[in-house]
DNA sequence: GTGAAAGCGCTAACAT
DNA sequence: ATGTTAGCGCTTTCAC
C-alpha cells in the first residue's frame, strides 16, 4: 500500500495552514471561520482527501466497526438477519466484519479472537451448534467489548439478546394445526441443549397440552438436517403409529420430509400436514407449497445490531441485560390441511 | 471505548525494557535474545496482550481488509461464493468486509466510497443489475486500491476477473436438453446487457445450432424474477407454439416455472423439461427435482480472493490483466428427461 | 542485544 | 480564528 491518498498535512501545507485548522475546517468546527471552512473543503474535495480512518480512531480511541459471527451464510435465516444488521449498522457509519463458524466450535474461538484483533467495538452472535462451552464468549465482555446474542444465544453469558418468540411460534403452529384436525403431531428438531429447540419443543407440548392431545415421546426427534431426515422420517412413517403431522425445525428439513412422506406414498396434505419455520424461499417451489412460521430475519438484524450500537455509543443506559422477543406469524400455504 | 488491552509501552515498562526490544520479542527478531524472547512473550500471554493492529496498519501502511461488494447475501450462489473468499482470506490472514448493494446503482457507489473510507487494500465486486456507468470502479484503481470482478463483470474497467464459463455451461445444459429429444427449448434471462445473461444465450443459441435446430425469437425472453415469470410463463404457455422445455437463468426462476408449467396442466419432464442455473438447494426440494448447471461458487470465491491478495502482496506480477474462468457441471435430476 | 528517537495521520488540549 | 504541542500504539532506522 504505497501512499495514495493525499492527508491533513498535505492539505495544510498546500494552503498554509495548520494541519489542526485542517482538521477543524473539515468537521464543521464552529470556530473556524466560513472563508476558510470552505477553501479547505474544496480543496480537500478537488483532491479526493479520505480522512484516515486507522489514524482517527487509534487516535480517538473509538472504532465504528462491528464483528458479526454466524453459523452459515448460506441459510436463508442468517443471510436474511444479517442484511437486517448491515442495513442498521449503515446507518449509524458502522462497518461489519463477518465470520462464518461453519457450526464449529474451534471456528467460532477462532472468530471471536480474529474479531478483538480487528479491535471492533462491539459484537453480535449465534452460537455454533456444536458450542457448548462460552469461555471465549466471556472473552469478548472481559475484554470491555459489547456482546449481543442473537437467535442461538448462550445463557451461560450474561448478555443482550434478541431472540425469536420460538415458544410462540412453535405453540401457534401446533395449535393451528390441531385445528384443523391433526391429532398424532411429530416434531423434528435439535439437540435438546440448543435453545431455540427446547423452546420450540416446549411451544410444541404447551400446545397439545392445551388441547388435550397425548405427547407421545416416540414424535418427539432429533433431526435437523437432511441427511438425519433421510433415515428418520421412512422410520417413522413405517412405525406402529404413523403421524400425521410434522412440525420441523426448519424450512429444509420439512421441505425433505415432503418429499419424503411423498415417496412414501402418503397425500400432503389429506394424510399428513408439514409445516416448516424460518418461511425462506423454499417454501414457495415445494409441490404443495410449505406452511411456515416467519422469523422475521431482517428485523432480528435490526434490533440486534441498533441494541448493540446503543451499547457502544452509551445511550440508553438500560439497567442490566435486555431481552427483546421477536414475535413471529404463521404464514399458511398449502402443506397444512 | 476506554482502555481495555495492555500495550507494548506497559510490557515494556513492567519488564524495565524498551518498547522496541518489546516489539522484536513479540515477532521473534533473531536480535533478541533467547532469554528476553521468552520473558517477553510470557508475560503477554499471561496479560492477554493484543497487538493494536490499528496502530500497526498505521505505521506499517499495509492494511489486511479486503472489500467484497455483492448485490445480495440471500442468493445461494453469492453466499457460497462468500463462503469461499471467507476460507481463502482466513488462511492469509486478510479480514474481509461485506456489503451488499441489493441491486442498487447508487448504493454500489456508497459501497464503493465505504470500502475506500474503511482502507481496504483490495476490493473484490460483482456488479449490480443496474449498473451502466462504471465510474466508481475505476476510482477504486485510480486510488491504487487492488480490484477483482466475480460473476458480474464490468467489461469498461479494466481488472482482474473470475468467471463462470456461462457459455460453456449453457451449451452443455442445452445440448443434453436437445440430445433427450426437446426441439422447442425456450430461455429465459436476464437484461441482454448483463455479460452473464448474454453469454448464456450465446451458449444456448449455439447449442441449438449445433444441432441444427431454429433458433426462434419468441422463446427467448428477458424473465430473471418470480415476479415476471408469474406472468411470462403462462403466456409462454398458452402462445400458439408452447416450449417443450425451459432453460433459466437461475434456479429460483426455474422452480417457479416448474410450478406455473404443472399449474398449467403440463407434465414435467414428460411434456416439458426444465433446467435451472446455480445449483442451490432448491434443486433438491421441488417435485421433480430440479437439473440445473452448478456454478462452483466456493471455488470462484476462492480464486477471486487468491487472484486479489497475490495484486495485493505483490507476487505473481502476471502481465496484465487475469481471466480466469471457472468450468461448471450439469447436475441431470428429474425435471428433464 | 538493546535503547532512543522519529513518525505513520490524526485530534485535542492549551496557547495566542 | 488559528497555531503549537503532544500523543494514540506501533515499527524502524540509527546509535551504542
Amino acid at each position: 500500500m504505497s501512499k495514495q491518498y493525499i492527508t491533513l498535512k498535505d492539505i495544510a501545507k498546500a494552503l498554509n495552514l495548520s494541519a489542526s485548522t485542517v482538521s477543524r475546517a473539515m468537521r464543521n468546527n464552529p470556530a473556524i471561520s466560513e472563508e476558510t471552512r470552505e477553501l479547505v473543503q474544496a480543496f480537500a474535495k478537488k483532491h479526493k482527501y479520505k480522512p484516515n480512518v486507522l489514524a482517527m480512531q487509534l487516535r480517538t480511541q473509538r472504532n465504528t466497526t462491528i464483528g458479526v459471527i454466524v453459523p452459515k451464510l448460506v441459510h436463508y435465516f442468517f443471510s436474511t438477519v444479517l442484511a437486517g444488521i448491515e442495513d442498521e449498522a449503515g446507518k449509524e457509519n458502522y462497518n461489519i466484519l463477518i465470520c462464518q463458524s461453519n457450526e464449529d466450535y474451534k471456528k467460532e474461538i477462532k472468530s471471536v479472537q480474529t474479531l478483538l484483533d480487528a479491535r471492533v467495538s462491539g459484537i453480535l452472535a449465534s452460537q455454533s451448534k456444536t458450542t457448548h462451552e462460552y469461555g471465549h464468549f466471556q472473552d469478548v465482555l472481559d475484554n470491555n467489548v459489547s456482546l449481543v446474542f442473537f437467535d442461538r444465544i448462550c445463557t451461560g453469558v450474561n448478555t443482550d439478546r434478541v431472540v425469536v418468540d420460538d415458544y410462540d411460534g412453535a405453540f401457534n403452529a401446533v395449535d393451528y394445526m390441531v385445528s384443523t384436525g391433526c391429532k398424532k403431531i411429530a416434531f423434528l428438531g435439535s439437540d435438546a441443549n440448543m435453545h431455540i429447540s427446547n423452546n420450540r419443543r416446549m411451544g410444541y407440548e404447551g400446545a397439545l397440552r392445551k388441547n388435550k392431545l397425548p405427547i407421545n415421546k416416540s414424535f418427539i426427534k432429533e433431526c435437523d438436517t437432511q441427511i438425519i431426515a433421510q433415515t428418520m422420517v421412512p422410520d417413522m412413517l413405517s412405525a406402529a403409529e404413523v403421524p400425521d403431522a410434522f412440525f420441523c425445525i426448519n424450512d429444509e428439513v420439512a421441505a425433505y420430509c415432503l418429499q419424503l412422506v411423498k415417496a412414501a406414498g402418503f397425500r400432503v396434505p389429506e394424510d399428513i400436514s408439514i409445516c416448516g419455520f424460518t418461511n425462506g424461499y423454499l417454501t414457495e417451489v415445494t409441490d404443495p407449497t410449505l406452511t411456515s412460521v416467519d422469523q422475521h430475519g431482517f428485523q432480528i438484524g435490526v434490533e440486534a445490531a441498533r441494541l448493540l450500537i446503543d451499547r457502544i455509543e452509551g445511550r440508553e443506559t438500560k439497567e442490566g441485560v435486555v431481552n427483546k422477543l421477536i414475535k413471529t406469524n404463521l404464514v399458511v400455504r398449502n402443506s397444512t390441511r
